[in-house]
DNA sequence: TGTCGGACGGCAAACGTTTTCCACTGCGCG
DNA sequence: CGCGCAGTGGAAAACGTTTGCCGTCCGACA
């Protein structure tokens, strides 16, 4: 019932419980004969032994779990990191425990108590972080206590935290989007804006200003309009632009769920993309290439990006007890312009109200 | 840096390592003054204490931590229900390791592996199983090591072995989308069937069989084709069928992302969709519904078979040491057809090839 | 031949909990 | 006045590992 201890397997091996422990442990220095060793692997293959990870955890103060919290799920952009981060965990041997916080900061804390609890090696906060004094207040208290007993966390987007960081760049990659559209002639571009109080929505509007700025156009705040990162929240904030009677000719989304929301919004009003308004959007999530048209977009490195911070994480462990590792707190990995589609030189122009 | 101990807070609240236990464990009998209560709370608070599950788990050879097991993450069918898991685990204060198994055999025995040294409560599958010979046997193996130190696993889609299961009505969803487009009068209905190893297609395509039957239509293997279950297999078969020249009017595809794979080639041979060819899809995953047209699909309540997932395993767990819990041990969640734009009457009829 | 050191193996202590047993204190009751 | 009992607190034994330290054996070397 209650599987088998080193206990067992070194008596039906005639050894010591160190013994057996020294053959069985991966990590070991202290030498064993091979004739022991022999005899010690097949009894726990015939007792088919497993070792119990909490007492080795408890002993060594260290556990090969690393946790990793998102937003949402069912987010691609999420899961496709966190894919990454999985993936890049099991090669080193460690298993991620996946928490969906359902973007809410209260669950997020209990869900950082429960991974204390477990003494994970590491945190990945994949999700960008709110921009609010008592969010960022609380998260630094967090990984105050997740660093007292040696844990190390990083973050995957933007934080206001000083914590090791690999983000995409969300700002450079919102610039180009922009120049993309000013290039093919466009001059009035509207921006559907991610949420407000969320680091990463504060990156990518700044690049699109910097793409106006750089080609000269004044931002008009009445081309711009936030809602949720979804396709719900996309379209919502389309209605609004489209009901307020501003024209423009092109939509730059903060990410690929609201630039869908876009799409269908302006089918339901009868206007061709890219004939009548041009569509880019931000992440180059998978389901974007199935769409008509294909969307044009910003590629994030979403799987890279995981496996950088799991990289990371494994190095910030390797170094524990010798000197900090060098190199930058925060690493941007470089995101790409992906034209497909969705983007056209300005058509019939204006759009109706 | 090695975190507080429980030690520490009980000298800190001058009471024994007992008494302290008792105060911050949240489970137990045993009286505790109010006043050596208090003591004991400011005590934690002040040190800001967190149990160390490794220890407790250690001692009470029972974690609060499930395993689930997935295909690939990226999969919405999959984290969907994944997050199911992950949300009901959690109020239930249970941590969710979420494994992406890459629909790789050997590496989901790896994850079986270390979450059985990781003592978790509980495995899920939530994938379809294959049908293969030695796949099973490994899977069987699988189950009874976790089964000997007291774990239970359950599976959320069908698998040979016989374990507790929640999963959807496969058949039955199939057998009335095929029944809707015999309705509207299509006679010619195309399959565009899973993988043929993996379980899930298997049933699905026996509910196509049964939709068939009970209409009179003679099933025609030369308007089945398979793929794997993603946009390109679904696009692949697709494109089998429609070469092949054998006329049909409506394509029932085993699964949403095979559908869009279809509406992606039907698009480009500028087949129009529902009147060239009407289309179904399955699963209702959350995208479908922002295309154009809307997909008819088959409703399976993926958050709720990963919650019954769950509830399952604890109540597994809560009869161990009791009787074993009364009940199936497969449950069937009912599927429902959801018929939206991508269906319709025969229009121009035959596909050209 | 005596000594030294390398190779191997074992003993036992710790890691941080939970829990069983036991001790002590009052107090009501026969 | 002795007894049991309810209410409270503590001592200590586990849980299954890892690892520092020590002992033994054996061959090599002076």
């Amino acid at each position: 019932m209650s599987g088998t201890s080193l206990t067992e397997v070194a008596k039906a091996g005639g050894v010591s419980l160190a013994t057996a422990s020294r053959v069985l442990n991966p990590h070991n220095e202290h030498p064993v004969s091979d004739e022991v060793r022999a005899r010690v692997l097949a009894a726990a293959a015939s007792l088919n032994y497993s070792v119990n990870a909490l007492a080795r955890g408890l002993k060594v103060k260290r556990t090969r779990v690393f946790a990793a919290i998102v937003h949402d799920f069912r987010d691609p952009f999420f899961n496709t990191v966190a894919r990454g981060v999985t993936n890049a965990a099991e090669a080193a041997g460690y298993l991620t425990v996946v928490c969906d916080s359902s973007r809410d900061p209260d669950k997020e804390r209990r869900y950082v108590q429960l991974a204390q609890e477990q003494r994970v090696a590491g945190v990945l906060f994949v999700g960008g972080g709110l921009t609010s004094r008592s969010y960022r207040e609380a998260m630094r208290q967090q990984i105050a206590t997740l660093q007292s007993y040696g844990a190390h966390a990083i973050a995957l987007e933007p934080r206001g935290s000083r914590m090791p960081a690999e983000i995409p760049d969300n700002r450079g990659g919102a610039r180009r989007a922009t120049d993309h559209l000013v290039e093919l002639g466009h001059e009035r571009i509207a921006f559907i804006d991610g949420p407000e109080q969320v680091l990463t929505s504060r990156e990518r509007r700044r690049g699109y200003q910097d793409g106006l700025e750089a080609a000269g156009i004044a931002l008009d705040e009445r081309l711009v309009a936030s809602g949720g990162f979804t396709e719900e929240g996309g379209r919502a904030a389309l209605v609004r632009l489209l009901d307020a009677g501003v024209p423009f000719t092109a939509i730059f989304a903060s990410n690929d769920a609201m630039a869908i929301g876009c799409m269908v919004e302006l089918r339901a009003r009868g206007l061709a993309i890219p004939h009548d308004m041009s569509l880019v959007g931000f992440d180059d999530i998978q389901t974007v290439r199935w769409f008509d048209p294909p969307l044009t977009t910003v590629r994030v490195p979403m799987e890279e990006i995981g496996a950088a911070g799991v990289a990371r994480l494994l190095a910030l462990l390797d170094a524990d007890g010798g000197e900090p590792p060098g190199g930058r707190l925060v690493n941007v990995h470089p995101t790409e312009l992906v034209v497909r589609a969705s983007t056209a030189p300005p058509g019939r122009g204006k759009a109706r109200s």
